[in-house]
DNA sequence: GTCTATAGCAGGATAGAC
DNA sequence: GTCTATCCTGCTATAGAC
């Protein structure tokens, strides 16, 4: 028996599965590779999840959705005493929640990874990503921000803002080795830390747009 | 013979390998896919090309290269009688050059998908995408935007906000079928302008981020 | 629930005729 | 330079013993 020290043996592919797709992709991960990695029988795979998709779309199930319900608790949490919450705030909140939140290094790239390759790459995922986290998110940060614009600005150009948030903090994380190489420096907890502040002053700038047009 | 009306062999399998590695990724393409839609015999991208994989770095080393020339092209066209350029007229340059410059809506959603998909799961191609692209680009648009700003800003924070310019825009160009359910509407041209307006001005005030502290 | 064994197929690559 | 035929490897999935 090569029984692993934590979790059952469904456990235990999951968690591989979902760190080897978000490291290369669905395709270019073998079933034997996940369950040597897991520790447990070519055959598990399929006798437990019924096929690799299926596999897939239970890392998504199971861990992504609940990963971003983790983030999305301590979002709220950040702001539960804040009923009016200045922009600022709801800013700081939202990159602090998902950058510096609940998830470590590894999971956040992991989550990120795996989220970015269903943008680029939709397969049936992608639905469940929008319909389940997307959509609700940027409906509750359009619901927190709007009392502090002026009246008649675009619910689209606020939108565009929100996503436009969302895309550099998404780029931080999936694009690691290539900002790594741009900026000559090493992705360690120092630069990470710089990375916040700055997505943080950048994002609230750049949605102060709405404020100053017109 | 299946002679295809433009282009010999080489090209033709160089054409359709571009467009099927963007759109689904390396592993997910099959030599037989390329040439079959190339309207080749199999053998052909191991006669002309060597392998599967030499296949794909030609693609970036005779296509996505010349395109990204192309667009630099435009970019400094676009600065051309222009010495000490202001920020804003460096961004619009920036972004104009890319989303509304020489590569058609397809080429530049193509372009976009080999880039990101190699930030994202990197390959031997990254190296050259990050020294003869990503490099030089920052080094002059950090050249060109620093004499507009206040002495003793950061090259690192500079260069944190070029590349969340790139982020937006990769985001807006790869995520498109999400965003386009987040936003309930059809990713037309009439959304693309808006989209191209949004980076410009959200990238404008977030980089005046820079100017602002202290 | 876990294992071995294998079916059945698709993949990259190559040899050799033309 | 193009074609067919084929090799061999690796894949997903399943059947059936334990």
């Amino acid at each position: 028996m090569t029984q692993h020290p934590t979790g059952n043996t469904p456990e235990r592919i999951l968690d591989h599965a979902e760190r080897l797709f978000a490291l290369k992709g669905f395709e270019a991960v073998s079933i034997r590779e996940i369950t040597g990695a897991a520790g447990s029988n070519l055959a598990a795979v399929n006798y437990h999840f019924g096929s690799k998709m299926n596999l897939y779309m239970e890392v998504f199930r199971d861990r992504w959705i609940s990963r971003t319900r983790r983030i999305r608790e301590n979002f709220d949490r950040l702001l539960a005493d804040k009923p009016e919450p200045a922009i600022s705030t709801v800013i700081d909140a939202m990159a602090r929640s998902f950058l510096d939140g609940p998830l470590n290094d590894e999971q956040l790239r992991h989550h990120v990874l795996l989220m970015q390759g269903e943008l680029a790459q939709p397969s049936t995922a992608l639905k469940m990503i929008v319909e389940e986290v997307m959509q609700p998110y940027q409906q509750q940060l359009s619901d927190l921000i709007r009392p502090s614009l002026p009246p008649g600005i675009s619910e689209e150009k606020l939108r565009l803002c929100i996503l436009s948030i969302f895309g550099i903090t998404l780029y931080f994380t999936f694009a690691r080795a290539a900002i790594s190489m741009v900026m000559e420096r090493d992705y360690d907890a120092l630069f990470k830390t710089e990375v916040i502040q700055h997505i943080t002053k950048f994002s609230l700038n750049g949605i102060n747009t709405l404020t100053e047009e017109n």
